[in-house]
DNA sequence: CGCCAGATTGACTGACCAGTCAATCCAGAC
DNA sequence: GTCTGGATTGACTGGTCAGTCAATCTGGCG
């Protein structure tokens, strides 16, 4: 039954249980009792593979963030139009919540958006993301693909909030999912932000009266 | 006493106490008998006036909401172009957090992005925001002045989305903040989403005189 | 004054739960 | 066969805290 990897294995088994719980339950609301049960593991195994609570969403959080900012330095090495490498990031990280959208809830609930708690931990990390996400605006602006109306920072955050903002539709079912709405979101969050709302005629009707 | 005197007044400063040790310390790792030191006033009384802890968030919330979604509804009756109804709406919930940003910082943080918790019970009044920014979309879908390329719901969720992560960037001391900044994130705010990141051609065209 | 009702107090309780630990199991080494 | 060390077990502890409640205060009113 138990093989060389046995002791990793249980490891696994107990951080996919973790998801499962964090998901459906909440961090603050589950007990350490419910990840095992979930396991199908003692109590005390928690204990001896993590520290604590917190470690587990740690690992969590971290094992998966590290996948999303290499990703995001791959896509922005590549030769191609600004455009196209938001529309894959966008794209990867629709992805990882088609892929695993429990991990996806946990990750986004209880960490990128719980500002007192583990927010805070992982504020670096979570600020890398905006960084290199702002990095590929700034280099397109440098060549003349993207204007200069807004600034990085803010181009960064605004796409990287209108993406989560999609997930956490998901994830409250306040959007249908499936696999077209998938690609349809992907695709309206570049589409939005890159392209934006206004119609390109009749410009000069829309002049501000303020 | 005149019921609703004094007995009222001391609600209120156990809701203002209460704004403050939230976002201080997070909803679920402050305790009752915060609250009430930081209120100046006894442990029993927060039970006098409030059924219960959620009870305190769960006013905090809805009384802010309301005046959010009133402020919506009132905005997208004006006669005045969509762009300017969109910036209308940053506008109030950038000046929400200038006015009160712990108040703002509970809402966003322990409620509008808790989707495990408090997310889920308001999801409603949640949903009504949403609906609302939607609605001003489609409208000006229906006239031309937007194109008609994201559906309303989507274009609403990444305006939405974009304001909040502004917010939370501004939470999370990842942002400067000061009334320039406040007036600046509000017009990159809608700038990005009305013009768009893309220098296409005839983007002067597209560009707002400021 | 004496009475009442609502405001106010804070000690107390009952439940909950993270983390500990001593005991037991088991697989491979020799 | 037995030794060893990690894997596994689950009962137990210690501390925390939401919510209760009986006592006390206060101010209006007849």
């Amino acid at each position: 039954m138990a093989q060389g990897g046995a002791a990793m294995e249980k490891r696994r088994v107990i951080l996919d249980a973790a998801v499962r719980v964090f998901a459906r339950q909440g961090f603050h609301t589950c007990r350490v009792s419910d990840i095992a049960d979930e396991a199908g593991v003692a109590y005390g195994l928690v204990y001896h593979y993590f520290s604590s609570k917190d470690q587990i969403l740690d690992t969590l959080f971290l094992e998966r963030w590290h996948v999303l900012l290499d990703v995001i330095r791959e896509i922005d090495a590549r030769e191609i139009p600004a455009r196209e490498k938001l529309h894959e990031i966008a794209a990867f990280i629709v992805d990882s919540y088609r892929h695993d959208p429990d991990l996806m809830k946990v990750i986004i609930v209880e960490v990128t958006r719980a500002a007192n708690t583990f927010g805070r931990t992982h504020l670096a990390d979570i600020r890398e993301a905006y960084d290199l996400i702002a990095e590929v605006v700034r280099a397109a602006q440098e060549t003349g693909e993207f204007r200069t109306a807004v600034t990085p920072e803010f181009a960064a955050l605004a796409f990287y909030g209108a993406i989560e903002q999609v997930l956490t539709g998901w994830i409250f079912d306040l959007l249908p999912r499936g696999e077209a709405e998938y690609e349809q979101a992907t695709a309206f969050v570049v589409e939005t932000i890159c392209g934006g709302l206004d119609a390109a005629v009749g410009a000069e009707a829309r002049r501000p009266a303020l």
